[in-house]
DNA sequence: GAATTGATTTGACGCTGTTCATTAAACGGT
DNA sequence: ACCGTTTAATGAACAGCGTCAAATCAATTC
């Protein structure tokens, strides 16, 4: 009858463009560069756009967060692959969290922030979120069928402690806590070291009290 | 000469007054709702007048956040207070923390959240930040002295492992990860149990094998 | 009372997110 | 080849934001 809706490849390729225009202009000037009008004249198109293809500006800030859980998924996924056997893969796991952390600081504030106005969390980015953790879960569950050390605890619940762990690591740092700056390199593997001996009976490093 | 300069009292009571309409806003309806004219407004006062009193926006959030710090400390405070050993006492905060964290979500996000403009933080927001967590190291430094437990890293380190584990949990609590809900009853103590066993060689509830 | 000095307010600017009316473009039917 | 329809994209407009400059007001000294 008219002009075509959208194809849904056309639509993707669309808003792939602006969410790539939205997270340049993030990761060079935080939030107050990543204004909706901004990232729109980056993609090289008028300021309402994007409201073809978003509904709302949270929604595509929604979307990068969706982003973000996919790299550090896709991160957490090639670090555990080098591993020789799965307890070197959650060694790992826990330096690629790190490292991820510390060097795209604004790319791993997308984890954790959200807008104070839509408190309730999309399918998609909670299905993002779970699959990320989700990669240390299974990490922690082949260590315990391959029978290098028990934990305590289910895997779910185990993953949920290391990640805490390193989520609070990061965080630590980026928090301008450890104002000595070389104390994050001895309090990572203390941190995870104790994590791991309080979660595991059978140890990579046991506690050997004589 | 003229009209007296406000002295250190008025300065510092408007001051207070502006925190206190910031303080609730923000708690009331988040970042958005918090801007500065209705700040100024709900403080009685025209939109301009908190730049008598504040460099910025940024800058009356800062000292927001060092708020949100000593209100953080002074509920460790409390809860360490209320133990009878220094053992309890860390237990407590722990307790204390999460609870606090899951209680008042915006205040806690004040804590763990910066302005992307301004990546240095002021000496203030710096000394608020140690003394919080300086509770946390003060408790451990005790239960060193007491010889109810040894932990296995100086005082300093096992605070920031025992507080990235505390937030940490909270975080993945208002990030959404613990989908089931209850789950976070069970992961606490999973949790700091982990970590206590981890750092010390004495323990409340040592590892036991066998 | 007049002058002066600093606190406060008023008014304005550019920018933001968002909505709405308008224009432009791509197809089917005749 | 044209028209009508449908949809994408645009431009103009709005209220609200943070911020700055000029104007106003109040309190003190001469």
């Amino acid at each position: 009858m008219a002009r075509p809706a959208l194809s849904g490849e056309q639509l993707a390729a669309t808003r792939a463009q602006l969410l790539d225009a939205a997270q340049e202009l993030f990761e060079e000037g935080g939030l107050d560069a990543m204004s909706f009008r901004a990232i729109a004249q980056r993609a090289g198109c008028s300021h309402t756009k994007p409201y073809s293809y978003f509904d709302d500006k949270s929604d595509l800030v929604d979307h990068l967060r969706i982003r973000a859980y996919r790299w550090l998924e896709e991160l957490l996924e090639e670090a555990a692959s080098l591993a020789a056997d799965p307890l070197d893969a959650l060694d790992r796991l826990a330096s690629a969290y790190v490292d991820a952390g510390l060097a795209r600081p604004r790319m791993y504030e997308l984890l954790y922030t959200s807008d104070g106005s839509s408190p309730e969390t999309s399918p998609e980015l909670l299905a993002a979120k779970l699959d990320s953790i989700g990669v240390c879960e299974r990490v922690i569950r082949e260590i315990d069928e391959s029978g290098l050390a028990t934990f305590t605890a289910d895997p779910t619940t185990s993953a949920h402690v290391f990640w805490a762990a390193a989520h609070g690591l990061v965080s630590l740092h980026h928090g301008g806590f450890l104002v000595v700056g070389r104390r994050l390199d001895q309090l990572m593997p203390t941190l995870f070291a104790g994590v791991t001996t309080g979660l595991t009976t059978t140890l990579p490093a046991g506690p050997k009290e004589d």
